[in-house]
DNA sequence: CGCGTTTGCCAACATTCGTTGACCAACGCT
DNA sequence: AGCGTTGGTCAACGAATGTTGGCAAACGCG
């Protein structure tokens, strides 16, 4: 402990030795994460893909879930919709996740683990919970709706996200990302902002509230 | 081979000793790739749910993939949308999908495999498109875009299952169901009668096509 | 009653997994 | 140069998994 560290809980500023094998050992697990999901991405699998030992994945992230959750620290880099036009935000937000989802393999994988894991459905439970839900509430008319249009929002990208990159439907794969968000910008458009439908003309009539 | 059965591939007519042996395996099966995913539910525990011996689980099903495929056996029911009114299509769908999907955990458990491996995935995709696919012609105008309305129309259904029923969101699993058919019923109609929307007003104007 | 068939349990197998600890080599400060 | 620190490999562990074969009891036809 002479070299190069501050103090313990800080975050390290200068660089070590063993950077570039901690890189690629994140590179091979996001790449085991999405294609085959939590279980059957074995660390030792990993390792070879980084071209390193098994057991350095041990030392440097702990166990296999922490390596897990530092594989998948998400940003969704939200943009700030109350700039936008109202009219505009559901293209806006379809075409911003689109882009994200193809950029970064990362999502693939925490949706693949989502749905096996309990931790990995409560990650992204948080991920959409600190991210999405602020914009929606950015875009919403009542405050005490937010909750239930963020839900449906999220609904239909991840919808979107399941059938295009995880089960890779070739109907959905094979869809252009313009035609996407003109599909989905309005159907997002009119979660958030539409006035609330009311249940439909069933036995009592428009009463809501579950 | 003197008792009941039948020729080889034909379907049993007779009863046998073991049915409700096969029966509560079955169950215990549904149950945990329900729960647990493929990797997770281990046919010792599936076994020790169904009080019998993991032997027996192998005897009667081969292999744990030949009981996986046995246990997600999926019918969709899908009602004959073309005896409805047209402008109710979308809630009947949303309300029938609800129904199945409440009533079955046979479809939680194929979508929980279905996201970790690649013969869930492909049996997922060999479902919607035999059971959806031909709703959708049935309600589409044009036949030529009836696999991409398809797409769509699965992306918000499977969306929606996947937060409410495997990722359980808190904001959708508590949303009633008559507020899901209100909110998702037009959404699921504008994907399947909707005119084109064309591609948004970027550079090109309004021509199609991928 | 015999006797082959079915149903079931038990014990074991080979494999694979995550994880650990001992050991060696290169580095970098003093 | 000397020496503690760091980066990395090797071999092994205990546990768990899918799967197999043998053996005992219950069954049901002749």
């Amino acid at each position: 402990m002479y070299t190069n560290d501050s103090e313990p809980g800080e975050t390290r500023t200068t660089a070590r030795r063993s950077d570039s094998t901690r890189a690629a050992i994140l590179r091979a697990a996001r790449e085991r994460f999405a294609s085959d999901g939590y279980e059957r991405a074995t660390i030792r699998a990993i390792a070879r893909d980084a071209k390193i030992d098994p057991s350095m994945v041990m030392r440097y992230y702990g166990t296999k879930e922490g390596l897990f959750a530092a594989a998948v620290a998400i940003d969704l880099e939200m943009p700030d919709l109350s700039a936008l036009p109202r009219q505009e935000v559901g293209q806006a937000l379809a075409r911003h996740f689109l882009a994200m989802w193809e950029e970064n393999e990362v999502l693939t994988a925490l949706l693949r683990v989502a749905a096996t894991s309990r931790a990995g459905a409560e990650r992204t439970q948080d991920i959409f919970r600190d991210q999405v839900l602020p914009v929606a509430r950015q875009v919403c008319p009542d405050p005490e709706q937010v909750p239930e249009r963020a839900a449906l929002v999220s609904s239909q990208l991840l919808g979107l996200a399941l059938t295009r990159y995880v089960l890779r439907f070739p109907s959905a794969a094979d869809l252009a990302r313009e035609e996407i968000v003109a599909w989905l910008g309005p159907t997002l458009q009119r979660y958030l902002t539409a006035p609330h439908p009311g249940l439909p003309d069933h036995p009592g009539g428009p009463s809501r509230r579950r």
